[in-house]
DNA sequence: ATAATAACCAACCGCTCGGTATGTTGCAAG
DNA sequence: CTTGCAACATACCGAGCGGTTGGTTATTAT
């Protein structure tokens, strides 16, 4: 990797630290600037512009993480079971920082959505794209499911869940509570099967 | 009232609908003094500093329109279909506005309590008390309800969902995917039932 | 050897923000 | 009649922000 091209990767790892940590608005390019060692000058060089960054950052580091780690439990041969044991790994796995900090994606979901639409269609497609890996699990096995299942609304709910579960746990910085709401929504998803 | 405290209530009043539309740290003093018709100094007057003032419209405004919401369809009779029904008529008479802005206390929730302590505490108190709200509903009917349910994780699973549910729809400026939600949220909630 | 370009740096700019210090007004008590 | 305080208004401050400008290297092509 070529210098230019490793200052940008350095850019865009640390911005997307800062941004997990304290939102898209609340963080400065001077604290990325400081943690890189580098100028304002370079950061301008490969991005046009704060927003630019940030688009960036989800493009290349947020949304290819998120959707690698839906992957791999819903091209389970049991997606249902993978699902649950996705979840409960979450739950013993989350670090204190993720218990504080949340979600990237939803957090920035939840900032920047309806302030800027950039980041809303980035946002509204990587949804989508999340959706319809839980559809196209759920089909796959859908002769295991119970009758009249909507796909989509199910995956929707999951996914409304989890978030809700992360955004609980982020205020109360408890994260037992985030464990119990798991535990429920795992009732919930084993109960889809016949 | 006298003047002053119409002043406040103003204030209050405004500050939370500016609150609500931009977030806490996006709201600037300026725009609820213009709005208010108030210099800067009767603002000062009323409160010590901008965070005071966030405190007391989370107190005085949001916290109480918040309860009294939930404290009606959970005290009926039958507070498992005064729960369906309340969710669903959020889904009817949801305005434009809502669908984009999401509910405040959540708003709140997100952006200042892993930021302020002030507001962590204060939104972890009105969870507690919305909890057992639930909770004491539950248990009132629990002869009606399958056996073996946990009750503080179903009203925390509720929240939650529901939190996700304002969460996507506010992202997605989709109305209907609050509504696909809550009708499987819906599901979810009469399945308690025996 | 020179010219050009990629990759970066340092200094500065205008702006907005929350907050403060001081000035003003109206009413009510003595 | 005046003194005093409640209830404001006005003007200003320093800090931090995103962004711009005008250099400065090091490497490469000619």
């Amino acid at each position: 990797m070529s210098d230019a091209e490793q200052t940008r990767q350095n850019i865009l790892t640390v911005a997307a630290d800062e941004i997990h940590h304290h939102g898209f608005k609340a963080t400065s390019l001077s604290s990325i600037l400081n943690r890189c060692e580098i100028s304002k000058g370079a950061l301008y060089y490969h991005f046009t512009s704060k927003i630019e960054l940030g688009y960036a950052v989800f493009e290349e580091i947020y949304t290819p993480m998120f959707l690698s780690v839906w992957q791999t439990p819903l091209t389970d041969e049991d997606p249902i079971e993978g699902l649950c044991k996705f979840l409960t790994a979450m739950t013993d796995e989350m670090s204190c920082s993720e218990v504080v900090c949340g979600c990237p994606l939803n957090n920035l979901c939840e900032e920047m959505a309806n302030v800027d639409e950039g980041f809303r269609l980035r946002i509204l497609c990587m949804q989508e794209q999340l959706n319809q890996l839980i559809v196209d699990a759920l089909e796959r096995v859908s002769e295991d499911l119970r009758d009249n299942l909507a796909f989509s609304q199910v995956g929707y709910f999951i996914v409304a869940t989890l978030n809700g579960a992360t955004s609980l746990s982020k205020s109360s910085r408890n994260k037992e509570l985030f464990q119990q709401v798991i535990a429920e929504l795992c009732l919930y998803i084993r109960a889809l099967k016949k």
